[in-house]
DNA sequence: AAAAAAATTTAGACCAACCTAAAAATTGAT
DNA sequence: ATCAATTTTTAGGTTGGTCTAAATTTTTTT
């Protein structure tokens, strides 16, 4: 049997938000990820128990199975490579793939998703730094920091983003903070927490505490 | 308001049976070409009429407007642009793409059209030789020739296919029919009509009437 | 530990897209 | 021109995914 695009979405938001240690969802939290209400939540729950994607108790939140998590991280697969494709095949901005790749991570055929795969050279991450599960639906999330946890002095390289809404990403486009880019924390500005940061051996700019907390970064 | 993924089908389907002339299609021959019933039918029509997309009188068959005209193209236009990228990107055979391409069609992005249109190249057909609407919605039909029109002694190139089952295209590859290929009419079998036709100067093969019928052509 | 607050589920309803069965309109044959 | 066959529409029902309002369970506060 197959699960519909809905199914799908479900999965894929209980997986986001249980975390890497698979801990339950609550239904509250389902509704406001899903822009519904808590009693459709509870229908779709009762659904995906029966066909065995999730363990549910009533009032108990909700988790995985793993045939659910298989499904879950196949849906994360197939969007994050075609985020790939359309930042650097159709050059496509990363603050512009989101909603479209929304959309194409529903279209069903393995066979598109493994010679996609291919087409963009077996790509480790996405335009985010996000890591792209592996056919067999390996997904290793590499052990980043977060900027607001290093300190003054140290050298870092930006590795990804935890916000990816448009307005974020265009604002670092417009600090000039890319992946892939050196960043070494000069000062923290004890009144607003704000970090003074020199990017790449170039300009210093001052970075809010707001965006240092969803900026990921890498010692080096 | 947006048309759902059903709604374009109809449309898509409604433009393909209504011909060149824009004649009036059934509601028998739509519930067949969508695999409903004619009831179904009925209830989508009335829809479709609401929404100011195709003119519909009960029991007098329906025409699109411009406005569904426009709809239709443009699903069209999605559809061929992305098996244009299935099978010269990724590598599928046009045996391969039409059920993968139904699905692409129906993703809602017009700046996602544009830059698969420019990455590709501005293509003007589709791998079955189908020609591509343009931006604007202009879909220009080339006027070709049917095998069967074609006489004894004229020499053809084949520039496209009126059925698009996989077994058929399966066909033509094992017989080394390719688009763009020269075909020579060398003779008609009396007894079952099908024609010796001579490919690309090298060997000579005998093509049913059936096939015949499919394979579209142009004189040179 | 009881009461209040918050979270969750149940009950009953709606819309889109489909269905079957029956009724109505059109077409075609004599 | 009438009657039979065919086509199409109407009536009433189903399923998936959503909703609101009310009931129930869990959690928190006192």
């Amino acid at each position: 049997m197959q699960n519909s695009f809905t199914e799908e979405n479900y999965l894929k938001i209980i997986h986001a938000l249980s975390g890497r240690d698979g801990l339950e969802v609550s239904t509250n939290a389902l509704a406001e990820s899903t822009s519904t209400r808590a009693a459709s939540v509870t229908d779709m729950l009762r659904k995906l128990a029966e066909k065995g994607l999730i363990h549910y108790k009533k009032y108990q939140g909700v988790r995985l199975t793993e045939s659910g998590e298989k499904v879950a991280i196949n849906v994360i697969r197939k969007h994050r490579l075609w985020e790939v494709f359309l930042v650097e095949k159709l050059g496509f901005g990363w603050d512009e793939v989101h909603d479209i790749a929304e959309e194409l991570e529903h279209i069903p055929s393995d066979h598109l998703v493994e010679r996609l795969d291919s087409f963009l050279g077996h790509p480790r991450f996405d335009p985010h730094g996000d890591p792209i599960p592996d056919a067999k639906g390996n997904l290793t999330e590499p052990d980043y920091l977060i900027l607001t946890d290093v300190e003054i002095g140290e050298k870092v390289r930006m590795m990804g983003v935890l916000d990816h809404a448009p307005s974020f990403l265009q604002h670092l486009d417009r600090a000039g903070i890319t992946l892939g880019c050196i960043l070494e924390i000069k000062e923290i500005n004890e009144y607003d927490k704000s970090a003074s940061v020199q990017i790449e051996d170039k300009q210093t700019l001052f970075i809010s505490l707001e965006v240092s907390k969803n900026l990921l970064v890498q010692r080096r």
